[in-house]
DNA sequence: CCGTTTGTTTAAAACAAATTAAACATTATG
DNA sequence: CATAATGTTTAATTTGTTTTAAACAAACGG
């Protein structure tokens, strides 16, 4: 290690400003602080780093360490690099914002959408049976008929979830979106 | 109260099948599974509800009523609805699960932009002190200069969160992927 | 093989978040 | 104005999550 000159710790600082900002994102979208500050060294650092590096540059357990880059890598916004000779794991930040945005929301929209179609797979032909019961109670079947077609409509939404994913996925929609933009704000100079 | 129903019965397993879909989804996006129920109780009520009758159906405390039913105003996903003669507050679920998302994801989209808006600009003028400080060592200097590029580029990732937020609040982007891709699918066939 | 290094799992402890019941504040009404 | 009804805040409790240290398992190199 080199002695800390001024502009060592003044360079330490800003990478503490930056990584803050990192770990409160994360901490928006529910995701530990920790893990955030985990994915934030990993983000700053220009080289791969280990489990071991990443212990001491966060002062926590091996444990931590183990669990956290896992919970990063089924995310896909971290990925595991390897070098020769290197007996160590290795491991590297997804160093595009976007790619990070795309692996983080997609995977969550996809999800939203396959949980709630299972339920309303399951929900709908109850309701439906009741509406068809004639021998059950107005007020039951008119409730029923009226969830029906509030989750019918749902559908539309569930659609656009899944476009949205693939938009965003193969459509390059991130890309278009600027462009678009940055086309706007010429045409209006 | 009406006596139950074999009807009813499978009226309310319906319910609670929806209700646990609702419920896992506010649950991926961070949020309280028992704020998750209580959006989806007030969602599947036909009507507005108070908060003794959301405690009587989540079998809750008054207090942690209120403080769900406040996060979810904050969030924009549930209103208060006025009715002349009830002396209760009344709420409302959002209904359109569009302006649910959009309501939901720019609030988040848009803090998580200025969280780091504000890093980078304390960070960055950090980082350009020490590129023009030549008493520092090279390590250092390369280092900083480094991470200043590195910053400048993710400032493009911002610019796209705000036309994100701009495009789903105000230029009808869910709306307009939903027709293109209808419009696809007509073609295909 | 054997010892060493590395990463993972686990059970316990430390910590943080959610929940409650009760006190408090506010508002409405007669 | 006094009372009752309603909603909010608080402090204590409960519950759930993170974190750790140590045990364990797997892989590696000699």
């Amino acid at each position: 290690m080199s002695e800390p000159t001024a502009a060592h710790e003044e360079l330490e600082e800003a990478h503490a400003q930056i990584k803050n900002g990192i770990a409160d994102t994360m901490d928006i979208y529910g995701v530990n602080r920790s893990v955030g500050q985990l994915y934030a060294t990993l983000y700053l650092s220009d080289e791969p780093m280990t489990l071991d590096q990443l212990r001491d540059e966060l002062g926590m357990s091996k444990g931590s360490m183990s669990l956290g880059v896992r919970k990063l890598l089924d995310e896909k916004i971290i990925h595991r690099v390897y070098r020769k000779g290197e007996r160590k794991d290795l491991y590297q930040a997804e160093q595009d914002f976007f790619q990070f945005f795309i692996s983080f929301f997609t995977r969550r929209w996809e999800r939203e959408k396959n949980v709630n179609l299972h339920a309303i797979k399951q929900a709908q032909p109850r309701y439906k049976k009741i509406m068809e019961d004639t021998t059950a109670p107005d007020s039951v079947r008119e409730e029923a008929t009226y969830q029906y077609n509030k989750i019918n409509e749902s559908l539309q939404y569930y659609r656009f979830l899944d476009i949205l994913v693939e938009e965003f996925e193969e459509g390059d929609l991130a890309q278009r979106l600027l462009e678009k933009h940055e086309a706007k704000k010429k045409e209006g100079s």
